[in-house]
DNA sequence: ATTATTATCAATAATATTGAAGGATTTTCA
DNA sequence: TGAAAATCCTTCAATATTATTGATAATAAT
C-alpha cells in the first residue's frame, strides 16, 4: 500500500482546520470521505497521526513529524504543477550545431535568449552536420543548426541564413583586386579534408584553379585565424568567423573577383517533434537573431535604426 | 485536474526505461495502462512531455524540466514513507513541565534521550501545574511533568519520584541542628506567592511556625540562590535544585529536626493518548531517569557501579 | 435533551486497469 | 529487395478497484 498525495491533502487540512466536519465542508467531500482517508493514511503509515481527543483530532508525536516532512514537500509538488499548467517558459531545450554554427553564432543566440527567457535551460551540443542530424533523428538533441545539406527524411529543415566563404589575409599585399586562380600558388591554410568549410571551397573552385598551395591544415578557425596573423597567407572561411577581425584591420577581406561562394545554414529539427510554445518560441526568437547576424548590412542598419 | 503520484511514479519510470512495454512488465501492469497514464498526465499538464519519435517517448523540453523537478521530491516522498513506515524513532515529543523540573531535571533528561535517539525531537514548554495540566487536556503537549496535585479525570498521572523540600543556607551559623520553630525569626527568602514550592512550604509549616520572617520573595529558584550567596539568610527549595551547590561546600542543608517536607513529582498524558512505541519509549527512558535523579543515594551507587 | 462531532458500513460513483484490436515502424529472412 | 513477422504505442469498451456518499451509530460538549 502506497500513500497517496489525496491523502496528503486530506491529511495537511485535517491539520490545518482540527476538524474534520470543517475540511469536508472546505473540499466539498462528505464528512465521511475525510474520515476514511485518515484512516487510510494512518493504516498505511502503521500507526496513528492524530489523538482523538474530546471531539478533536490533534496530531500526536508521530503525525507532527509527519506534518513536518509533508507539509513543504506538498506545497512544492502543487507550485511545480501550477508552474507547468500555466508558464510557458518552462523547459530544457537541448540545441546541437555544428562548429562554425558553435563558435560565432551559438552564443550571442543564447545569451540573448536567456535573457528574454530566464526560466528556460539551454544545453548545447556540438558535432559536424551529420551528427547533428542524427542526435535529431534519435531524439538527442530537439533542435539543430547546421550547415552543409540534409537529405533524411524523418528531419524538416530550414534555411535560416546563407554563410559566405570569404578569402582572408592579414597582409596588405593582397589587398587588390585579383582572381582566384592567381592566387593559387601563394600559401594557404585550410580547415581539415572532412571539414564542411573546406569541402565547400576546394569544390566551388575545381573548374578555376588548377592546383592549390595548400601548405597548412588546421582543425580549427581559431588555430587558423592565430596563423594567419602576421604572415603572408591566405585561407577561406565564413564570414561570421572574421568580421570582427576585418572591422578591426587584423586581417583583410581578399576582393577575389566572380567569387561568390555560399552555402545554407540550416534549422532541423524532427517532423514528429511536439511544437510547445517553448519550442516555437525558441525557434522564432533564434531564426530572426540568425537572419540579423548573418545579413550583416541589414543588421548594422537596423542598429542605427535602434 | 490534479497530478497524483501514481502518474509521477509511472512518468519517472518511462523516463528511465524509455519504452512503456519495460515499464508495464516492471509494473505488472498492461501496457495500455502506461499508456494512458502518460497520456492522463499529458493532459493535466496542458501539454506533451514526450516526443513520440519512432517507437520510443523521448522526453521533450517540457517533459525534462518537469522531470528535473519530480524526480527528486518523489525520491524524498519515498523515503519519508518509508522512514515513518518502518522506523520507530521518529517524531516530535511535546514536553511540558513545572519550573522546578524544567530548571532542573528537564535538561539532563532530554540530553541523554535525544542522544539515544538521535530521530526524536523534543519540544519543551513551561508552566505551573494548572497550566500543565490544561495543556494535556487540550493536547496541546504530549506528557508533562508536575509538581503537586492532579485531579482531572481525562488525564492519567504516574507518581515517578518524590520532591524534597529542604532548608538551605550559605551561611554555617545554622550547621547546627534546631528546630524549625527556633528558625522563624531568621532573615527567609521564598520564592512567590503561587509557587507550588512555596505553598507546600507554608502549609507545613503552618502548625509549628507562628510568623515567619519573609525578608524577600523572588520568583525564580536561581535568583534565591545568587542572592543566598554570602548571605546569613535561608530559604526552603527543592533539593534537586541545590544538591551541587551543596556537594561543593556553597551551601548548607540546615539540620531542622521533626522537618520532613514532600510531595510528588507526576508524570502526567491525557487518557486518549495513542500510546506510539516512540512515546512508550520516552515514557519509560524519562520515568527510569527521573527515578536515579531523585533517589540521589541510588543514584551516586550507580555512578559508582559504571 | 440537544447539538456537534467522528466512526462505520453498505451502496454507488469515479477512476484505474485490462484485453483486444489497430496502426505504424523496424527487423527478419526468403 | 520486399513481404512477413515482430515490436511498440494508441485507443476503446469492459471490468476491477478505489474513492466517495448517505444513512446510522456512538460519543462528548453545551
Amino acid at each position: 500500500m502506497k500513500l497517496t498525495l489525496r491523502q496528503m491533502e486530506i491529511f495537511l487540512n485535517v491539520v490545518a482546520s482540527g476538524h474534520l466536519t470543517n475540511v469536508a465542508k472546505e473540499m466539498k467531500l462528505s464528512q465521511s470521505a475525510i474520515s476514511m482517508s485518515i484512516k487510510e493514511l494512518e493504516t498505511i503509515l502503521g500507526k496513528p497521526v492524530f489523538d482523538r481527543i474530546n471531539k478533536k483530532l490533534v496530531l500526536n508525536e508521530v503525525g507532527r513529524a509527519f506534518y513536518k516532512e509533508i507539509d513543504p514537500i506538498y506545497k512544492k509538488l502543487s507550485d511545480i504543477e501550477y508552474e507547468f499548467k500555466n508558464s510557458e517558459n518552462k523547459g530544457i531545450i537541448r540545441v546541437g550545431a555544428s562548429t562554425t554554427i558553435v563558435d560565432y553564432l551559438m552564443p550571442t543566440i543564447i545569451c540573448s535568449y536567456m535573457s528574454s527567457y530566464p526560466d528556460v535551460k539551454i544545453t548545447l551540443k556540438e558535432g559536424n552536420t551529420k551528427e547533428i542530424t542524427q542526435m535529431i533523428q534519435e531524439g538527442a538533441i530537439d533542435v539543430g543548426f547546421v550547415e552543409g545539406l540534409v537529405f533524411e527524411p524523418d528531419v524538416i529543415k530550414e534555411k535560416i541564413g546563407v554563410d559566405e566563404l570569404w578569402v582572408v589575409s592579414a597582409s596588405p599585399k593582397f589587398n587588390k583586386g585579383c582572381y582566384i586562380d592567381e592566387l593559387a600558388k601563394e600559401k594557404w591554410i585550410l580547415r581539415e579534408e572532412g571539414s564542411g568549410t573546406r569541402e565547400v571551397f576546394l569544390n566551388y573552385i575545381k573548374d578555376k584553379v588548377d592546383k592549390l598551395n595548400i601548405f597548412l591544415e588546421l582543425g580549427h578557425t581559431e588555430s587558423i585565424k592565430s596563423i594567419l596573423v602576421n604572415r603572408e597567407c591566405l585561407t577561406c572561411i565564413s564570414k561570421i568567423s572574421v568580421e570582427n577581425e576585418i572591422k578591426e584591420g587584423k586581417f583583410y577581406h581578399v576582393d577575389v573577383k566572380n567569387f561568390d561562394c555560399k552555402r545554407d545554414f540550416l534549422m532541423i529539427y524532427h517532423k514528429d517533434k511536439y511544437h510547445s510554445t517553448l519550442f516555437d518560441k525558441f525557434v522564432y526568437f533564434s531564426k530572426k537573431l540568425m537572419l540579423q547576424m548573418l545579413d550583416t548590412e541589414q543588421y548594422n542598419r537596423s542598429k542605427y535604426i535602434k
